[in-house]
RNA sequence: GCGAUCGUAGCUCAGUUGGUUAGAGCACCUGGUUGUGGUCCAGGGGGUCGGGGGUUCGAGUCCCCUCGAUCGCCCCA
């Protein structure tokens, strides 16, 4: 911008962390797609969907300080006091969507006595983040999720992370490629009160434990001295029960039943409860507990879970936030639910060779062409291939044509084969008397029919039934 | 927001110690090999070397700024 009238146009680039979708990038966004909403609806779930900017303290409190500082602001620049407000405060009234747990809360609490319990929603919402781009991190990405509202049993539990489970077998992936990683937030709140912290610092017990890893060791030390946790002695005892849990998982997965658990407390009896559920849902080899999870959205409560891929970031994350919705100004409603990014799971499937192409990408999708229709002939030939396209689509068949010039019949049929076409049409010689060639490219073989019988012809040949 | 590396046609890249009109392969378009599907051959369109400034007689090649990408930090899907 700003050039002189004359000199070329400048570039725009597409804003950071933003993609484009071309045909072959599209088709591979609605693989995933297509699997996610498949798999959903299998697995009973209806798909809602939001809208793609929210009132800013939506996120406000609920979300905690991690997302808001990657909020993308929104104002729509109408009023004087908005645009006052926003150069004030720096803070805008709206913001982009960086989640979609808050909107689904939302939602569920404006109409929560005229829906079923429960109620089992998905969607595939955009989002956006502020941050910096980087491998399996963009700042506009789609996210499924998949929540069950108003079931507080960990059956529920157990539900959402079987539909997710039920996507990876979906897609080719299995337990070798993908660990279903299980926590307990009330588990940990417990000990973090056996050892040392007091009741109003449990939140921030719970932060800290969650960065522990990325953070220095004295530094660590001196935090947990300011709420007075006892981190040796949290180690030592979460992860004895994490291996006790363990073991017992692997008891279980081998077909006993599930051995007593010395610890008896709330926290382990929804392990407990989680455990049996997922036995049921057949899916414990899959599953590993580790109490080192935590999450950093301030709203879960009870079980949380990330599932993760060897050498990638998490793939998914979820867990229960029973107090959302109500604090949402809906009745207690007891919920859980995940979200799994396309970013993540596009890297895992390109690494393991599961992103499918070409023809069978375009078979997964339904784009392949029944008819390629292709004048090879005299003048008369061309005229007829737009007619014969628009009678083949009447008809109810994907048709497509050549728009090369050429009449080399090598070179248009490479054009057929070059979006999967079934069939080539060709139009010679023998169009003055009434017919074309059919060349099913599948088989190789091809067939000599009168016009008329064209489209009926195609229909019955895709569908498999003799001619 | 911070750090490192990088930025030449749609894609993958080559471009000699800075030196005349910037190249290749693939892709795309056209034509030929006289008529059936990722052969071969020929031709064509397409780049002011991410953008701006500077050093120099002269910069794609050196310096600065900026934008973007990649990989980390932060955080999470």
């Amino acid at each position: 911008m700003g050039e002189q009238g004359g000199k070329r146009a400048a570039k725009f680039q597409g804003p950071k962390g933003t993609r484009d979708f071309y045909p072959a990038d599209m088709v591979r966004r609605r693989y995933i797609e297509q699997a996610w909403r498949t798999v959903s609806i299998r697995h009973g779930f209806e798909e809602i969907e939001g809208p793609t900017f929210e009132a800013a303290d939506l996120y406000a409190v609920k979300s905690g300080e991690a997302i808001l500082g990657e909020l993308f602001q929104a104002f729509s620049g109408k009023s004087p006091e908005e645009v006052e407000q926003v150069r004030a405060t720096g803070r805008a009234p709206y913001a982009l969507r960086p989640e979609f747990t808050p909107t689904l809360a939302r939602m569920y609490a404006d109409r929560a006595a005229s829906l079923p319990r429960p109620t089992k929603w998905f969607a595939i919402p955009i989002h956006y983040r502020a941050e910096r781009p980087q491998r399996g991190r963009l700042r506009e990405f789609l996210q499924w999720n998949a929540d069950v509202i108003g079931d507080e049993s960990p059956q529920a539990d157990a539900e959402v992370i079987a539909v997710a489970v039920g996507l990876f077998t979906e897609l080719g992936l299995s337990g070798r490629h993908i660990t279903v990683r299980l926590s307990n937030r009330d588990l940990v709140s417990e000990l973090l009160l056996e050892n040392g912290v007091g009741e109003g610092n449990v939140g921030r017990a719970l932060t800290l434990l969650d960065r522990r890893d990325r953070m220095a060791a004295e530094e660590f030390t001196r935090a947990c001295g300011e709420i007075g946790l006892n981190a040796a002695a949290l180690a030592e005892r979460l992860g004895s029960i994490q291996s006790e849990m363990n073991s017992a998982l692997a008891a279980m997965e081998n077909g006993e039943a599930m051995p007593a658990i010395a610890r008896r407390s709330p926290g382990i009896e929804q392990l407990k409860g989680l455990l049996a559920a997922l036995d049921a849902q057949g899916i414990l080899k899959w599953c590993e507990f580790d109490f080192s999870i935590v999450r950093g959205l301030a709203y879960y409560t009870g079980t949380v879970f990330e599932i993760t891929a060897a050498g990638e970031r998490a793939v998914a994350g979820g867990g229960r936030y029973d107090r959302l919705i109500e604090s949402f100004g809906g009745p207690p409603t007891p919920a859980v639910g995940f979200g799994m990014g396309d970013v993540v799971l596009s890297l895992v499937l390109e690494e393991h060779g599961l992103m499918p192409e070409g023809e069978r990408l375009a078979e997964c999708l339904g784009t392949r062409p029944d008819a390629f229709v292709v004048s090879a002939g005299d003048e008369s030939c061309d005229a007829a291939v737009a007619p014969l396209v628009a009678e083949l689509r009447r008809a109810g068949l994907h048709a497509r044509r050549s728009y090369k010039a050429t009449k080399k019949i090598d070179k248009l049929l490479k054009d057929a084969a070059a979006c999967w076409a079934r069939f080539a049409v060709i139009l010679d010689e023998s169009w003055s008397a009434g017919r074309v060639q059919v060349k099913d490219l599948t088989d190789g073989t091809q067939h000599t029919i009168p016009r008329a019988q064209l489209a009926p012809w195609i229909a019955q040949r895709r569908a498999g039934l003799a001619v």
